[in-house]
DNA sequence: ATAATTTGCTAACGAACGTTAGTATGTCTA
DNA sequence: TAGACATACTAACGTTCGTTAGCAAATTAT
């Protein structure tokens, strides 16, 4: 076996901090802040990560990777641009309500890294909206869809699945798949024809 | 005359932390980056402002003042519900790409005012968003409107709206007019019957 | 049993932070 | 012409920042 993959104080420290970096961000969260949430000092939690900067890597690409996998029962399947749609909301609303904190992040904190990280990142942020792009040309070309702005369309169908991180609370009425069910109803009905 | 104001160097300082906060975020810009950015030092900016956070009120106060003031023309007149909330959203859309760095501060850094400042702007805000549900409840009470949940409902509506902050650039081929009637079609096709 | 790993501490580093005090200079106003 | 004002400076304050060095105890693996 080999196992040399530290474990559990490092998830803890990672946890802790995507809760402080959603709730004050990035920049304005201390690592006495941190420590203190934790119940130790400053300097011991360099015992565990190398640096600030690589927990929000850690958080960001976690993320990303995340949204990707999900994205796989999208494009898995052939189907309509339509029921297309429909998945890639419902897997992309369920990714967000499972990981609010750390959606608030993704979202918000990444103009913090540094670089390479942060052409790694944009890369891979231009990658996933392109797929959308993609499947509402496809739309229109099929004569599925009316002719519309695509980019315009993906950046309004994002920026509603995206603000989900800023309400959403688990326990409420609607169900992640609900909302991503809902949001993909109201958009699609601006789209077909 | 009692012009105690002072005037041209204050709103130089204004204008130039609104681009900083937007790109690097409040917190990550110091007050030594924004006077190099005015070719002064950092301490000569305390003979125009008070504080750091005064800059920061200043936007964030003077955004809501403007949404607030925007959305006087869609409360004059008294007309269907669909029509008020076209008005609205083109009306919100408006201040928004009138005002692309001071929306993106006004949405990302608010978080960052103190007390009783903090308080003060979740006020105005949720007064902001009550507009919005009374005029989705008044929809459905009249029979304009599916039954929906109006907090939702006024939740996807701006976010679709708010995020244009974040694409929307001068001399493209969407006016804000034309955005604004886009997104507000769009969720009127879920709304209406 | 012993070696390696995990976890944490104190002390401190140099740098950057927001801000104040005190002063100087040019410009507009009475 | 005198005073007020706008604008900016140097010098420095106390604080906080991310991080490192060096050490120690507990836990785990061999």
């Amino acid at each position: 076996m080999e196992i040399l993959v530290k474990k559990n104080r490092k998830q803890q420290i990672e946890e802790k901090a995507t809760t402080l970096f959603r709730e004050r961000g990035y920049a304005a969260t201390s690592m006495r802040d941190l420590a203190q949430v934790l119940g130790i000092e400053a300097a011991s939690l360099y015992s565990h990560i190398k640096s600030k900067e690589e927990i929000l890597q850690k958080i960001c690409f976690r993320m990303a990777d995340e949204f990707f996998e999900a994205w796989k029962d999208v494009e898995s399947v052939q189907t309509s641009a339509s029921d297309k749609i429909s998945k890639a909301a419902i897997a992309h609303v369920k990714v967000i309500t499972r990981n609010t904190d750390a959606s608030a992040v993704f979202f918000n904190e990444w103009r913090h890294l540094s670089e390479p990280h942060l052409s790694d990142f944009l890369a891979m942020r231009d990658d996933y909206e392109g797929r959308f792009i993609q499947i509402i040309k496809d739309g229109m070309a099929s004569g599925e869809f009316e002719q519309v702005d695509a980019k315009f369309m993906m950046l309004t169908i994002l920026s509603s699945l995206n603000w989900t991180h800023n309400w959403y609370k688990p326990g409420g009425s609607l169900t992640p798949k609900g909302i991503g069910v809902r949001l993909s109803n109201l958009v699609l009905n601006g789209l077909k024809k």
